[in-house]
DNA sequence: ACAGTACATGCGCATATACGCATATAGTTG
DNA sequence: CAACTATATGCGTATATGCGCATGTACTGT
């Protein structure tokens, strides 16, 4: 950790500033992590509320070792929180703007499909 | 294109569907797309409006054929509309969902390194 | 202490993809 | 048509990363 300013604000969009390196890396980290489909299906498992990972493991279909990477993942990037149980391991998430975010880019996708849709049909 | 039925709803998230193979892949790719710093630098250069390539060859400091690849990427995605005027081609944003997505992203980050802050004065 | 369960991790392989370099294509101007 | 400009693309290389397999670690119960 170096700096004291940070994103200086992709956010706002309209200035002509030139985005830091590490404010980039960050952002595109961020959009990394989210670009795995086996990491999709855990964030949606997790909607519904805390998990252990074996249950994890059985929704997603995926063998233990694998999904337990992915959790790892996906827990650094901030996303999951980790609460230990005696044996079990129960992830939830951490970051409510995945909420938002998933609505969004489906929203997005679902509007560019119903254009395609409809560029077919008018013929 | 195969299924009539899209996209069956990560958004409204709380129902147990399983989530179709192919609605994950689109959105792992949609995030995949964002997910390389050159891209995000294309994009936020054209926060400000239309560029022809060589404009945002000379922004983003990269090579003309690495522009022009990472261009083609993000229209592919449906993220930039294409225009040729003569012998340039003109890129603008086509998919607006990426301000509030960038939005989002920036603001989850800054909370995360204002929680990080906060711990490490905590002591 | 031993066995068993839940989770994490080291390692190797296969694949994806970003980049640099050279070259191809399209359009303009002389 | 030739020369030039702007953009796109083929190819090889380096790197990142997802997955399977085996093994390690942490905790529980007998």
């Amino acid at each position: 950790m170096s700096s004291v300013c940070f994103l200086p604000g992709m956010a706002k969009a309209k200035n002509g500033r030139p985005m830091t390196e590490e404010a980039l890396a960050m952002i595109a980290r961020r959009f990394a992590v989210l670009s795995e489909p086996m990491r999709l299906r855990l964030l949606h498992a997790l909607f519904e509320g805390e998990k252990p990972v074996n249950t994890l493991v059985e929704i997603t279909q995926g063998t233990q070792a694998n999904v337990s990477r992915h959790l790892q993942t996906l827990a650094d990037a901030g996303l999951l929180a980790r609460r230990k149980e005696g044996l079990q391991v129960f992830y939830s998430i951490a970051d409510p703007s995945i909420f938002p975010l998933c609505e969004l880019v489906c929203g997005s996708l679902e509007k560019q499909h119903a254009q395609r849709v409809d560029a077919l049909a008018r013929r």
